[in-house]
DNA sequence: TACCGTTGCCAACAAGCGTTGACCAACAAG
DNA sequence: CTTGTTGGTCAACGCTTGTTGGCAACGGTA
């Protein structure tokens, strides 16, 4: 809460080399968070990940829960739905989510982390809140609907990265992409645009 | 590992009065391992739940896995999928597990730890390998796309306990068990019945 | 030269963890 | 009355955790 990091970007001409440093411990942070979940990731093994002592973490970054909010910022930078035709809304949603966790482990972090800490899983709603719902919107009829078929898609496309990437099942991890495209694109598609079922 | 628990069931007419210490221990254990995931649930605060020193849990379960193993059976109960109309185990599935969810707290202590902790992860896939797994088999055409078809409806289900039950997403809570029915319903028939994409 | 902020390591702190062993009350059997 | 088993408490162990403060170098600036 007291947030006096010294190496505050606030500055202008501000080129540090802890710049480096700084960069090194969030890369640390995300996999470990990835890899471990909050609790189970902790300093002192990021910081030996970052190569440096695990005072310095305390000082970039205030504390562990600091740490974690600078290191995993999350933007689905989902894509405007209204360019899509409205039949291909699923698929497009689909190919996008899944290009996403493919090469990015801050969504496997976010996940795993919003499972165990109470903060994590208020982040998540906010993601849902904030990103998921407004898109919804964009292709979703009946505004009154929105925040049920929302959740519907969430609960797929999180599902399939649970079982994917979080629980590793290894049948979840043989699909392959072309097969989780046919087969979630038509859900994705159904969940946004059908009628009420 | 040692498995010298006093209190061992082996024998015949031992009704001894530490059944109900045991049972007490294994109850607040599955509500603290269900509320805060593995590693964030206490021996200590189970124990203080459980009005008893927190060595007993030592005693009677040997270890903080022990316990957890202990707690946390999970049986789905899966119904005999032959005996349904085959257009109808979807729809079927989505009920048997909705209604397992509501009312068992192991559930989701099982996903929680499993989102957590590797044990956990391996338990999860043992319990879809030997529950899920045969089902799927039970109404799955071709026997190789079993493993495929039962793992797109376990990310679809395991997808909905996610949002509704461990991240709480509130559109997702707010879902009522008909819609989810409706919804969820078709999308698992087709996993389970559909040919091919 | 002297200064001073920055970057970093080191050693330690208090707290909490899982786990252990000594001890005690009750009680049944001999 | 002794003896042994059972159900239970208490205090402590060794360890790890997040976190803190002191101290040593470096690098500009005056």
């Amino acid at each position: 809460m007291t947030g006096n990091t010294p190496a505050d970007s606030s500055g202008p001409n501000q080129a540090r080399r802890s710049a480096t440093t700084r960069a090194a411990i969030l890369d640390a942070a995300r996999e470990r968070f990835a890899a471990d979940g909050y609790e189970r990731a902790t300093i002192r093994a990021i910081a030996r990940d970052a190569h440096i002592d695990p005072s310095m973490v305390m000082r970039y970054f205030g504390s562990k829960e600091g740490l974690f909010a600078a290191a995993v910022t999350l933007d689905l930078r989902l894509p405007d739905l209204t360019r899509i035709p409205r039949d291909e809304v699923g698929r497009a949603l689909v190919d996008h989510f899944l290009g996403l966790w493919e090469g990015n482990e801050d969504l496997t972090a976010v996940l795993r982390v919003g499972a165990t800490n109470e903060a994590g899983a208020e982040r998540m709603q906010r993601i849902f809140r904030e990103q998921l719902l407004p898109a919804t919107r964009q292709v979703c009829p009946d505004p009154e609907q929105v925040p049920a078929r929302a959740a519907l898609c969430a609960a797929q496309l999180l599902g399939l990265a649970l079982t994917r990437y979080v629980l590793r099942l290894p049948p979840a991890r043989e699909l392959t992409y072309q097969e989780l495209l046919a087969w979630l694109g038509p859900t994705v598609q159904r969940y946004l645009t059908a009628p009420n079922p």
